[in-house]
DNA sequence: TTGTAGGCGTTATCAG
DNA sequence: CTGATAACGCCTACAA
């Protein structure tokens, strides 16, 4: 490419993008052929075949996508529902990334659609056609967004479970076996006790909490271990959990949401120096991540990477094959061991 | 609604959707009135405007995307180019949710684009037509990705600037006013030393840094104040300006990056603990919002959702005004001051 | 102020 | 195995 108008960085001519005609022309068949070829939906000669591909290739061929969503309606396009960010918005960020990158793996792109926007902006994403399918986050249990991509009868999944709504699927953390995994491990930990903090009476009604100590009343039903519920803080918890445990036994302390930064202050004054005696564990947030004096805490992988994935991947099992049922998918949490459970190195 | 197929929670029947030919039946006008109505490209009576939109209303009708798309050459979606998150994403996050939520406000939508699929990603939803503009996060100072969004001609917006690139507007936060806002806090607090932590000298190569430096250096040329830099983390910097500190006089310690752990661990062992010789700052992280012991300390505004806002805004603009020529603009970071600067309470 | 008609670029149904 | 051809739903000159 010597001189005029290359592929190079000329002035952003924007002139007419190519057709699939102009590649029909370019490599001496139909459009239509050209379209075959695009599309596999016919079997085509490797000669034509391949002269297609390099006249496309020469072009810079590209479909467009307006065209083709109008003709096949099917716009390639899957909707996120992303709620409004509220704090500490890190984990939220992992999930859309991860689906961004996987839902490209199988052709799609990912648009978002903020919670805002409520049930019109689902109902303007399906309507319009922009969309062809919906990855829902964090609904809530009876939902208002849930009516429309029903309604829609567009394939969905959801990511943590709201209710059961049977059109669409679910994928999840499990839970509830997370309940029973903090139980086994507190007695593999030789604790007498299990003290849960994190507000997780408060609140009940969140279903993956109310399933969290589903899993764990159940699993501490045939158990020597007693459990016991902090309402307040992390710092208040580990403080009663201290009081609580005589010499020679020990003590569990979970939590299971995020933002144990009071937990790290405590630690750091010294209270929890005593591993002997206290036990901790956390899911792991973002934040550990960045703090060294709680990287040697165990800490459950909330998996949100391999849940992201399954959600697309699920979302495009429904999408081709034609009338695959919906199902839930709940992903094991797993136990992430970077050092050992020495208090006494905290500082 | 009686009875038979109404607007209730049938069985997601997936009938046709209306058209705008629907609407123009039942209206009683012609198609083309529809879309007048819609488009606002033409005056229409006020009678036959009110018709139209209740035929619209009735029908629940919403314009096919695709068609609409291919007919008229915009998409009314905007391509968000996101980089791989690196360890803390909150703020990431931010700067998405921000864009989608102002975009929307002018009928735009946002779709994503992973910086994992490269030039060819970019290419791919510009030559597809699926967007019609681009914001694009995070750019190296050489991108491979600029080319093909240069090359495509159309309006685009960098948040934070890589190099000059001219076809295209730039909106940021302005760190060299940030710097000499440093300096000049440093000295209204009476301090005779400026420590800068957070590996700064290393990350020259980074414009923000380089640029925060600058602001940092113009405006400490014509002032009494000494200022040091320290390549290692936050609690050695606040170590070294202990040592440094004379009786009667005070340092400032300031870190532009984020995770500002090690020196909340710093702080929490009571080594900070004298706010007459060391007067302390941070950018603001999400992670200081849930750390108490830091809540008191002086924070700058990187002000992520009004640079996003700002973003959306021009592009808008650039997408609208015709020959609108692109710009460069900076925001002005902020103080915040929800608290004294009191080390002594940190504990 | 409104109606008529052509075409945007693709896919998919006809034939051959 | 391949070609011609009719939609898909909307926008927008051109006519009235």
């Amino acid at each position: 490419m010597s001189g005029g108008t290359g592929t190079g960085a000329g002035r952003a001519s924007r002139r007419r993008a190519p057709t699939s005609l102009d590649v029909a022309r370019l490599a001496g068949v139909s459009q239509s052929t050209v379209s075959y070829v695009l599309t596999g939906a016919r079997p085509i000669s490797d000669a034509t075949r391949r002269r297609v591909e390099e006249a496309i290739e020469q072009l810079g061929y590209h479909p467009n996508s307006g065209a083709r969503t109008l003709r096949s309606r099917r716009s390639g396009v899957i909707g996120l529902m992303v709620p409004k960010a509220h704090g500490n918005d890190g984990p939220l960020m992992e999930f859309v990334g991860a689906v961004a990158r996987e839902a490209r793996r199988f052709g799609y792109d990912i648009l978002l659609v903020t919670a805002q926007e409520g049930a019109r902006g689902i109902d303007r994403v399906v309507r319009t056609g922009i969309c062809e399918a919906l990855i829902l986050m964090e609904l809530g249990k009876h939902d208002e967004r849930i009516a429309p991509v029903v309604d829609s009868g567009l394939p969905f999944v959801t990511l943590g479970r709201p209710d059961a709504v049977p059109q669409g699927s679910m994928v999840d953390l499990d839970f509830e076996l997370l309940g029973s995994m903090v139980v086994d491990r507190a007695e593999a930990e030789g604790c007498e006790r299990l003290l849960l903090f994190g507000a997780m009476d408060g609140r009940r009604e969140r279903n993956e909490i109310a399933r969290f100590l589903d899993g764990v009343e159940v699993r501490a039903r045939d158990s020597a271990l007693e459990v016991l519920h902090e309402r307040g803080r992390a710092a208040e918890a580990a403080e009663r959990a201290a009081l609580l445990t005589p010499d020679g036994s020990r003590t569990a302390l979970f939590g299971l949401t995020g933002a144990p930064s009071d937990l790290f202050a405590y630690a750091s004054t010294g209270a929890l120096t005593d591993p002997r005696r206290l036990f901790i564990a956390l899911t792991a947030e973002d934040l550990l991540a960045i703090s060294p004096l709680l990287a040697a805490v165990p800490r459950v992988d909330p998996r949100r990477t391999e849940i992201s994935e399954l959600a697309v991947r699920e979302l495009v099992r429904l999408l081709d094959g034609d009338g695959a049922a919906p199902r839930v998918q709940l992903v094991a949490p797993r136990w992430l061991e970077e050092g050992a459970t020495r208090a006494d190195e905290l500082l």
